[in-house]
DNA sequence: CTGAAAGCGCTAACAT
DNA sequence: ATGTTAGCGCTTTCAG
């Protein structure tokens, strides 16, 4: 870590021009015919004194910056962690670093960040749209920064995405639910949201509830909701629901508060998404796992080929869940 | 997200040079007894036409890039993600942003990333250290790159650093065990590790079990350990220990586990750290639980007097923990 | 009070 | 096959 040393320094010492170590710093040594004897001394040369080239001047002249901008709801939410730990990990394999931040559900912060990231003149976006980012992610596509979006999508803009498989997810959770003939009633808690994970999920249990010719019953809850003790006791208890279905693992976590403090006893039940508790708790919990390192790879990959090559063809991507069968469904 | 504004492009609107722009817009317009009109009339149209100075052009002239780097175990760990969530907070009201990565315990992989981000003139330095940095740390000191340290500290170079209050927070913990007088064996599990946290809570477990004149039980266990079941069984069961102190929240989590699947019931216990789990469990869990907020909030506030001013005096930041009695050791 | 111009370190078209 | 040179967009010294 001693003093910078610089192209020029390098050219110096070598007694050729800088353009020289330029060309074969850039692997462009062949395309440029710089001799062979030439090229092997300089980067001989460069690896001895452990030259690094000014990534600032480089990105100045070049426009790269090799910096991937990662917008999520809130870093501190496990699933999302777990996405930029892997994001993260894939995109260091492409030589790119990641820059973060939370938006959580303000828009206006999330334009702003947006906007502070552009200046940055980062090289790609990979968010999970709030719900009033239409116009933004509009802007960022015409400014032709490569985007993609992931977790849940924005049905009103064209883009590139990762999402899972929330429909079949919860379709075949809920037909899980339904083998057992004595699962007369099987309900839906989700999240008052317009996301399309959310929407998803609802679909799935819908489509499995209609074609088993039942009832549906849905609750939706706002998480920031002081009643939602109430509100699951009399879900559950007051339709006298054989089996549930938790769009969110908070939902799940929430639903099992509930039942201790309210003092009911939980029917079957499934949850969206993995906790470390599932495992643990008894009974042990099923679940419906997303594929997170797939996730990860994808959007990195599509992201990275946008970049690469301008108009690259719209990528979305559907990655399957896995139903980790537990106690709690059976 | 127009065509990007140039700062000439200012100038020639205005009509005036492009040093008086940038004077104007870098607050100097007073100093350089710029007339107000001008300085009105420009920073009106910057406003209007919302002009944002190219950051990699200002890096390469300042070498500031307002970017910190945070190196973390792991950004997936509950703990780091939310540490990670309020530096990004704290960072963005300074004006700066976050590139992150996790360096798992990879004492290479921490140097080269090290390298990395130096090579991209990042002003600062967040890190978790591993076992093996000091060379690398101290590199960095003596670039002169503001650095600071967290969750625990290197014994053998002067660092800034903000560290929970391990010692205190193992021996109040402790004490609170022993309250219950039945508790003649009191344990602690940790991890075979020589980082400062881990040392600070097994010494403050001593103390506290040293000033009872009882015994101390100890067990180090390596978390990617397969035989973790057996050891649990057989420190807890095998010792008859009354209660137990857990030094993370995986080891309790692990322990947990373990007795669920070898059929033991769990003495009384306390875990580090917090977890969604625990406040949920059956018994409710009591932990030791480190100030996130206030962690982070240091460290961002150390960390930007570093870089503002050189030749600050080096701050070592202990923040205290609290100890959340729940169910679990009562 | 304001402007011309040098230069941060690098890339790449254009010479030679 | 290699060197000269003109920028990338901005800050800041030095002149006026």
């Amino acid at each position: 870590m001693k003093k910078r040393i610089l192209i020029s320094d390098i050219a110096r010492a070598m007694g050729v021009s800088i353009t020289t170590v330029s060309f074969v710093l850039n692997g462009k040594a062949e395309e440029k015919r710089i001799s062979e004897e030439v090229t092997n001394r300089i980067l001989a040369y460069v690896e001895k004194v452990g030259y690094k080239p000014n990534q600032l001047a480089k990105s100045l002249r070049s426009g790269e910056t090799k910096l991937l901008g990662l917008l999520v709801e809130d870093i501190g939410n496990p699933f999302f962690a777990n996405v930029a730990k892997h994001i993260e990990k894939e995109a260091y394999k492409n030589d790119y670093h990641i820059i973060y931040c939370s938006i959580a559900n303000d828009d206006n912060r999330a334009k702003e960040l947006i906007d502070l990231f552009y200046d940055r003149h980062i090289d790609g976006f990979i968010i999970t749209p709030t719900d009033n980012l239409s116009p933004t992610v509009r802007m960022l596509i015409q400014s032709k920064i490569p985007t993609i979006l992931f977790d849940r999508y924005l049905t009103d803009v064209e883009t590139n995405y990762v999402v899972s498989d929330n429909f079949k997810a919860a379709y075949d959770a809920t037909k899980h639910l339904l083998e057992n003939k004595n699962h007369q009633k099987v309900g839906l808690v989700s999240l008052y949201s317009n996301q399309t994970q959310m929407r998803d999920r609802m679909e799935g249990y819908r489509k499995a509830i209609d074609e088993s010719r039942l009832q549906n019953f849905i609750q939706k809850i706002s998480l920031d909701e002081d009643m939602s003790n109430d509100i699951m006791h009399d879900f559950i208890v007051g339709n006298q629901l054989d089996a549930v279905l938790f769009s969110t693992n908070y939902l799940t976590i929430s639903a099992l508060k509930s039942s201790k403090e309210k003092n009911f006893t939980m029917p079957k039940f499934i949850s969206f998404d993995e906790h470390t508790l599932f495992n643990l708790y008894e009974p042990s919990i099923t679940s419906i796992s997303q594929n997170i390192k797939e996730i990860a790879h994808q959007l990195i990959k599509v992201l990275i080929k946008q970049i690469s090559s301008k108009d690259e063809p719209i990528r979305q991507v559907v990655v399957p869940c896995e139903l980790k069968i537990r106690a709690s469904s059976l």
